[in-house]
DNA sequence: CCTGCTATTGATAATCATTCTCAGCACGTG
DNA sequence: CACGTGCTGAGAATGATTATCAATAGCAGG
């Protein structure tokens, strides 16, 4: 019933945190694949499910396909995504959350979670534009 | 070039406002066939993207599925939905709106937009809880 | 270091939502 | 009422994700 240590998993931890934003596993499996490894395809996405289950991976779904990006443990925080390069930048929301607190309360709802996403076009893609 | 009127994308546009809140292709689909319409599948996914389009629908991506709600055409407003039933409260969030433009602006992003959803249980579920 | 138990892996099949194809049909104008 | 063109729908195609299951490889104990 213990997790045990693979290589597999950390190539899948390493890939990710030296991703620059956003990646989809298929492109990681690409890219893991195109470095040498001989990892298969179902264990990147039980790799990825584990990581984001496990806190160590902030996940978001676009164009019908899940993301994947590593993120700082234990924080709760949101992000700021180019649409062009898939740079990401964390951003904190201490205001926003406290807003979504209190706008769930005033509707009697409880248990409250959100998503917030900001997208834009990064500086450097805006001069590429 | 025109768009027509007929008779499913009416029906279409009927078992969405008739929803309690968000709803997929796939069980809206579903629905019209119980009622006895003879709608076609694609039809419906037609019929949804081109509300959706139009402003005439909302739309967010859940667990792999898109989900659509009609909603108040030409406003700009999120969502609170209960995680459980579905049920979805229209929500205006002028400060939220503020607040992306500006981490935007000060990251160097330019043309910001957000997704901010809210989910959390609401009074009915709780009771059935 | 060797052994056994069992979690993990991976090639492939299966699933599921969504989109595409294309021939036949129906809306709306004249 | 006739015609041109956009619309429809059954089924095939696509693409991401998950399930299957036999073979493999951590890891603990001897």
């Amino acid at each position: 019933m213990t997790k045990r240590a693979t290589w597999q998993r950390e190539a899948v931890r390493d890939a990710l945190s030296t991703s620059e934003g956003f990646v989809s596993a298929q492109s990681l499996y690409g890219a893991l694949r195109e470095s040498g490894s001989p990892i298969g395809l179902a264990t990147v996405y039980r790799a990825l499910s584990d990581l984001a289950v496990g806190g160590d991976a902030d996940s978001l779904q676009q164009e019908g396909e899940s993301l994947y990006r590593a993120c700082t443990p234990g924080s709760h925080h949101h992000h700021l995504i180019c649409r062009n390069c898939g740079l990401t930048v964390e951003i904190e929301a201490d205001a926003v959350e406290a807003w979504a607190a209190s706008v769930a309360a005033d509707h009697g709802f409880t248990q409250p979670s959100h998503v917030v996403d900001v997208f834009g076009l990064c500086a450097a893609c805006q001069r590429l534009g």
